[in-house]
RNA sequence: GCGCGGGUAGCUUAGUCGGCUGGAGCACCCGGCUGAUAACCGGGAGGUCGCAGGUUCGAGUCCUGCCUCGCGCACCA
């Protein structure tokens, strides 16, 4: 504890910058830190941010989060290491240096060289490191950024690798295909959230093709927007539910357009929903069954030769599949395996042909049809509708209006392609996901129940492989002569498993370790790894046990750090790292990995849009760090809504949150402080003083707010709790604590009243600075170091004390009652510093405690209480229609009008007296509620406080007594205004002039009253006009002049 | 299209179990107060509680449908 020091005039960014430095040289984050080393521990887990972008204020939002609730754990005494991290892999690194180094295909990259690349990638990652380190030192997100995880370190991937293998021997590792949306002219599939950048418009054929069943001389109508797909059926599905028709057609119809039609006497098969739609010809229709009946009978291949029939048993039959409507089409879905998910996964399930007629460079295979051979599909549209129409196997053709994805780098169309690809089955571990999710505690809990509820629900096989450079390996290698697949769960392994002479590098990246052949351990046999990449979201989703390398690290420290108590991001990474974290902890460790997850709302602009590069409404942290501060931009960002509501980032409310909260609690703290530095105050030697009533009320709204704090911060509701801090700060402690308390502090002599006041307000402080200090870190450390020589940082969180809900009451009554006051001045038309010679309380609870106060706010030289209620007032009766209409249900009007019409006083008293009926209903106390109101012919105020109905009074008369005083205190208040304005000191001294025309007498004490008010030497009263500053207040008119001594 | 979450004053928002006249803050206007700070107090103006139905004595609140914004999923024949 320390006598504190003066203090200066806010400038914010100063004092966080002053207190970063400080923070530094003091090691105070390790130090909070290693304090709790005995403290249970509260374990928190960085989702790692890729330093190849620029940090935004988005950013700011999610770690302001982080590091609340880490702050606030600690001060809790919990133990709570933070170490960062960073993620480094993936598309979007590749991207960037791609752009960069102009490198729009596979094969440019190749060409460049993967070493080269890969090492771009490298380099690039670090790009914004700085940004990112900067913007969170200045944030003050505490996170130890020395020694953070990084996925591109050997030690990372080899823990990726260990995972993997974990789930490769529990078998949930398998090679398939997946369909992709692919880019044939830059080899790359690409993630939906790229090809969401390209969707286009575009007008399309579409058609409407024959199939000839074997059995029978119909055929089965199916609609295709794809015409080059077509070579690729193998399938057509039907919904068993759906009803079919066959239809014959009978006659030609009078018009026809493009290629296609249909003979007479040619029987077609559809959906009998979508009849009318597709058949332009005159038909009868000559049957009808569900779709089940369909399934399993056999068709001509449009293609013959095209796809080799293999094992396939169903290949060219008809399939069944819920999932077919009829809203558009003809209820038939033409299905070929490799080149739509449906189809592929359909195919999957019934045991299509997996091939391929399409190769990876867009164009169709060899032995796909004569006219079509290494084509490139997208052209070959028109000559598959003319091929189709010579054989007579085309029905209709239509152009189709869609959106459809489009290349976002070259602009072509997107083929869905099947790509070789790993996946992890997650589908077998569904349950368990589901039943770990119900383990978490979210925030908010729709979150958690409702969308990643949903997604799990429906969760699907994890394609992890990646055809592309720069990521983690893939560490699985497969035998060239037996097939073996062996994954590699560390870099020892793969070293005892490397074929002698094969070169092993340090870098487990591409393409080094591409160069590792292994020894097959079956048949002896070359071992090469397969050439893909992991997915980069597989590396985040280890973290958890990655970040200490395990198990390969440090004994125990994983173990000891597991499951995560607290993880936070914003609401997107629901399928992303919320999922893949717990993706990988079910399959590696059949274990819950987080107990609590904040799931962050997005953050927009101002107008509500969302943030991004390309609309450049991006707001820069440093415009805010650089004006208002860190601590007013994190205060505002968590008061102003919910954590998971999307934020509107207004720059103006940072400037408000800076005028109201800081400002306020700044002049607050430095009222406290000036005159504890003049007098030598001392909190802990200092004599306690005698607390008045005023200093009870403030601790009691105090202790009040730690406990809704305490309590909100553990709901997740930060929003309240700070909120309510506010509110405290600005409304009670500025506004009424201190503004009462002025004249106490400025008592030259160490009294009791002063004594106490300066404890209170030192208290009040240190529990506020306490309570802040996790959302707002530099001015609740600034204010408490000032005022007891340590860091808000390594205190304890503020305990819970008794509450004087009476005494807050009453306060409460007595800002009403003062507040009215003025409403009564502006009414009756009487000026604030005119006094009134009385002014009466009428009824309410007993307020003896608080009537100097209130004798001063309201300006009345006695404050008087008035027992006789109906001198100022009457009752007035008012229904309750929670217990009336819980009583009365549809008669309630009718008792309304019977309680409102008559008059009140007799009313109540035939209530009181038990015998009050109104259609048909016993009226009791507990139906009506009383309220006074004053008579007619009072200049008086009534309020309501909760069972209290309070009336205050004031006379109006005027004394020359009460002139004098008034004349006084308007004087005065211009006179220090100007002395303010001449900008002296509190100290100074100076000699006045004054000049009154049409004025009231002023009396000689008044006289004393003002001199030594304005620290006047000497003053000259003259009755006569004078010149210089010059005012009137109530007819009359006033001149004056100050002179410093 | 499906799922989730929003829509309350010009802006940002509170609104509990359905119940008294839908509260605040910012901005605006009028007035007051101030050795009290970018503060404060009183008053004013500003509301189709997204729209339409329904349940109910009574709906911002519950139900249904629709519109709209955001997010996620699917965009598929």
């Amino acid at each position: 504890m320390a006598t504190p020091k003066t203090t200066v005039e806010l400038d914010s960014v100063a004092l966080e910058n002053d207190l970063l430095s400080v923070w530094s040289s003091e090691k105070l984050f390790e130090k909070t830190v290693d304090n709790r080393s005995n403290g249970e521990p509260f374990i928190f887990l960085e989702g790692p941010p890729t330093a190849n972008g620029k940090p935004g204020i988005h950013h700011v939002v999610a770690r302001t989060y982080k590091d609340l609730v880490c702050r606030w754990k600690t001060m809790q005494g919990n133990f709570v290491e933070r170490k960062g991290g960073w993620d480094t892999h993936g598309l979007p690194v590749e991207i960037e240096v791609q752009k960069r180094l102009d490198l729009m295909s596979n094969e440019a990259i190749e060409q460049f060289g993967m070493e080269n690349f890969n090492k771009e990638c490298r380099e690039s990652v670090w790009t914004y490191e700085a940004a990112w380190r900067e913007m969170t030192e200045r944030m003050a997100y505490w996170c130890d950024l020395d020694d953070p995880y990084v996925t591109l370190h050997n030690e990372y991937i080899e823990s990726c690798w260990w995972a993997l293998k974990q789930m490769f021997d529990k078998g949930l590792l398998y090679r398939g295909y997946k369909v992709l949306p692919y880019c044939p002219q830059t080899g790359t599939s690409y993630s939906s959230h790229e090809v969401a950048l390209g969707y286009k418009e575009v007008e399309e054929p579409s058609v409407y093709v024959k199939f000839k069943l074997e059995d029978s001389d119909a055929s089965i109508l199916a609609w295709t927007t794809t015409p080059w797909t077509l070579p690729g059926n193998v399938g057509l599905a039907v919904g068993p539910d759906v009803e079919y028709i066959k239809v014959k057609v009978m006659k030609e119809p009078e018009k026809w357009e493009g290629h296609g039609g249909a003979e007479v006497g040619e029987e077609l098969i559809l959906a009998k929903d979508l009849y009318k739609e597709v058949i332009r010809h005159h038909c009868e229709i000559i049957d009808s069954f569900s779709g089940s009946e369909l399934i399993g009978r056999s068709y001509e291949p449009l293609f013959p030769g095209a796809v080799d029939r293999g094992e396939s048993e169903t290949a060219w039959t008809v399939i069944g599949a819920d999932w077919v409507t009829t809203t558009d089409g003809t209820g038939v879905v033409h299905t070929a395996v490799m080149y739509g998910e449906d189809d592929y996964n359909l195919g999957m399930e019934v045991g299509l042909p997996a091939q391929h007629t399409v190769g990876m460079d867009g164009n169709f295979l060899e032995g796909t049809h004569s006219e079509l051979d290494g084509k490139y599909v997208k052209d070959c549209d028109d000559s598959i509708i003319q091929l189709m129409h010579e054989s007579g196997l085309l029905y209709r053709e239509k152009m189709y209006l869609h959106d459809y994805p489009h290349c976002w780098r070259t602009g072509h169309p997107l083929l869905y392609y099947a790509m070789d690809s790993w996946f992890v089955k997650m589908t077998a571990v569904k349950e368990q996901l589901l039943k770990f999710n119900s383990e978490v505690e979210w925030a908010p809990d729709w979150v958690g129940q409702k969308r990643f509820g949903e997604w799990l629900r429906n969760v699907k096989d994890w394609a992890i492989s990646r055809e592309r450079y720069w990521g983690t390996p893939l560490p699985v290698w497969i035998c060239n002569e037996c097939g073996l697949q062996h994954c590699i769960g560390s870099v020892e392994e793969m070293v005892s498993m490397a074929k002698e002479g094969t070169k092993i590098s340090e870098d487990l990246h591409r393409p080094f370790v591409d160069d590792t052949i292994l020894k097959c351990p079956t048949c002896s046999g070359d071992m090469k790894r397969e050439p893909f990449v992991m997915d980069c979201w597989f590396d985040s989703g280890c973290a958890s046990f990655a970040q200490w390398h395990h198990p390969f690290g440090e004994e125990g420290k994983f173990e000891n750090n597991f499951p995560i108590d607290y993880i936070c991001e914003g609401v997107d990474q629901t399928r992303g790292w919320f999922y893949t974290l717990l993706a990988v902890s079910t399959t590696v460790f059949d274990s819950i990995c987080y107990k609590r997850c904040l799931s962050l709302g997005l953050i927009l602009d101002a107008e509500g849009k969302k943030m991004s590069k390309s609309k450049g409404n991006i707001v820069d942290p440093w415009d805010h760090f650089n004006r208002e501060g860190a601590d007013a931009t994190r205060w505002y960002m968590v008061t102003a809504g919910a954590p998971w509501n999307p934020l509107k980032f207004d720059p103006n409310g940072v400037r408000e949150t800076y005028g109201k909260m800081f400002l306020t609690l700044w002049n607050v703290h430095r009222f406290h402080a000036d005159y504890a530095a003049l007098d030598g105050f001392d909190p802990e030697s200092s004599k306690p003083g005698i607390k008045t009533p005023l200093d009870n009320w403030i601790l009691s709204r105090l202790a009040q707010v730690v406990d809704s704090t305490s309590n909100q911060f553990e709901e997740w509701d930060f929003h309240k709790a700070c909120r309510d801090i506010e509110e405290f700060v600005v409304n009670d402690l500025s506004n009424w604590y201190v503004r009462r308390s002025r004249r106490r502090l400025w008592d030259e002599a160490d009294s009791n009243d002063k004594l106490s006041c300066q404890h209170t307000l030192h208290e009040v402080l240190v529990t506020v600075c306490k309570l802040i200090a996790p959302v707002s870190p530099f001015m609740s450390d600034s204010i408490f170091r000032n005022l007891t020589g340590t860091s808000v940082h390594l205190a304890d969180w503020p305990e819970s004390k008794p509450v004087d809900s009476d005494l807050i009451q009453t306060m409460e009554l007595v800002r009403e009652l003062a507040e009215t006051g003025r409403k009564i001045r502006v009414d009756a038309d009487r000026r604030q510093r005119l006094p009134c010679q009385e002014g009466w309380i009428v009824s309410g609870p007993d307020l003896s405690d608080f009537h100097d106060i209130l004798a001063e706010e309201l300006n009345v030289e006695t404050i008087s209480l008035e027992e006789d209620l109906d001198r100022f007032q009457k009752v007035e009766v008012v229904p309750n229609r929670r217990t009336l209409g819980a009583k009365c249900r549809q008669d309630l009007p009718a008792v309304l009008e019977g309680i409102q019409s008559d008059d009140s006083e007799a009313i109540l008293s035939s209530i009181e007296a038990g015998n009050l009926t109104i259609a048909g209903y016993e009226i009791t106390t507990e139906d009506i509620e009383l309220r006074r109101v004053e008579r007619e012919g009072y200049a008086a105020q009534t309020i309501q406080m909760a069972e209290n109905s309070v009336s205050l009074v004031l006379d109006m008369t005027d004394t020359p007594e009460l002139l004098s005083k008034g004349l006084a205190r308007d004087i005065t208040r211009r006179i220090q205004s100007t002395r303010k304005d001449m900008n002296l000191e509190i100290e100074d001294s100076i000699t006045l002039e004054i000049w009154m025309k049409d004025a009231p007498e002023l009396f000689e004490e008044d006289k004393a009253w003002i001199l030594n008010e304005t620290r006047a030497k000497s003053a000259n009263f003259n009755l006569t006009a004078g010149e210089g500053d010059c005012f009137e207040v109530d007819g009359s008119t006033i001149w004056y002049n100050v002179e410093r001594v």
